[in-house]
DNA sequence: ACCTCGACCTGCAAGC
DNA sequence: TGCTTGCAGGTCGAGG
């Protein structure tokens, strides 16, 4: 469910109840996430303090006491409750079921960080910190997008000679970290360029960027600042970590909207699909 | 090297 | 009312 404003939403929920603070318990109900939970998981974890939350793409980074990082992927379906050990008890009736709370962490501070997630794609693993830079799952992720290493120039020399679509080209994690699958249609359509064509088309000779990169380019930092600053989206189930809802979904412009009328021309919202999975965009505006 | 697709899971809404 | 089908915010690994 999450891409980066999710995620980022997430880490920032989780910051004030981690950072700081030792992980006195952690309780493993389901070890069968994308990759099975190693059996010393607990051990590795228990006794640590946890110096640092990060995020890079979609993943959250827990740097521990220890000298290893505990990274953390929410697939699809995967969120965190806090309970801050204050918060009275009728105040989880809000909660969704517990059906699916596969990790809990129990800290010193007195809160509770409960990993929910029904699909279960999402992953924990730990590793050492200085190996995180041969960490398969990380080592091949492109720039930040929200960073200044991130710029037109970056994306042209990414997406230069590539003969995939823009949009099958901006979910690739290498390309550019962390949008998904909304993001990449937002992007495109406040970028006015179309998800179907070549991404080699947003660069010139040689991987120089043209107009298009930086419009796009544009186009991404801006719906990604803006989804953040909204807390994200709440499709069907993310919250923030304090139980309240993301409010972005409410400023789509093209996602989920197929059949609505174009934001920005008298046209209808369309929906194709892309790779195995729905792009929605205007072919009037999006060139 | 690049590209596409199936697979991994559960839940929910729409259609019959 | 039930059953079936398709779809969902991700990404890895196999095969072309």
């Amino acid at each position: 469910m999450p891409e980066l404003p999710e995620v980022e939403t997430v880490r920032r929920g989780l910051a004030p109840a981690m950072e700081d603070a030792r992980i006195v318990k952690v309780e493993v109900r389901h070890r069968g996430l994308r990759w099975p939970i190693v059996k010393d998981f607990e051990k590795r974890l228990e006794g640590q303090t946890v110096v640092g939350l990060g995020r890079r793409a979609k993943y959250l980074l827990a740097d521990l006491s220890s000298g290893e990082v505990l990274v953390m992927h929410l697939g699809m379906s995967g969120s965190f409750r806090v309970d801050d050990g204050q918060i009275a008890k009728y105040h989880h009736e809000k909660s969704k079921s517990t059906a699916h709370d596969h990790v809990v962490f129990h800290m010193s501070n007195g809160a509770t960080l409960t990993f929910n997630d029904p699909r279960r794609f999402g992953s924990m693993k730990i590793v050492p910190r200085g190996k995180m830079e041969s960490e398969p799952l990380l080592a091949l992720i492109g720039p930040e997008p929200l960073g200044n290493a991130f710029d037109a120039a970056m994306l042209a020399g990414a997406c230069a000679g590539r003969k995939t679509s823009l949009k099958a080209a901006l979910l690739d994690q290498r390309v550019v970290a962390g949008l998904g699958n909304i993001y990449v249609c937002e992007a495109l359509f406040r970028a006015r360029l179309s998800p179907k064509r070549r991404a080699a088309t947003v660069a010139g000779r040689k991987g120089a960027p043209n107009a298009r990169a930086v419009a796009l380019v544009d186009a991404i930092k801006a719906v990604l600042n803006d989804a953040i600053k909204a807390g994200g989206s709440s499709l069907r189930d993310h919250r923030r970590a304090d139980g309240s809802l993301g409010d972005f979904q409410h400023n789509f412009l093209v996602y989920d909207r197929e059949g609505a009328p174009c934001p920005g021309c008298k046209g209808v919202i369309r929906r194709l699909v892309q790779n195995g999975r729905s792009t929605f965009y205007c072919p009037g505006c999006q060139k």
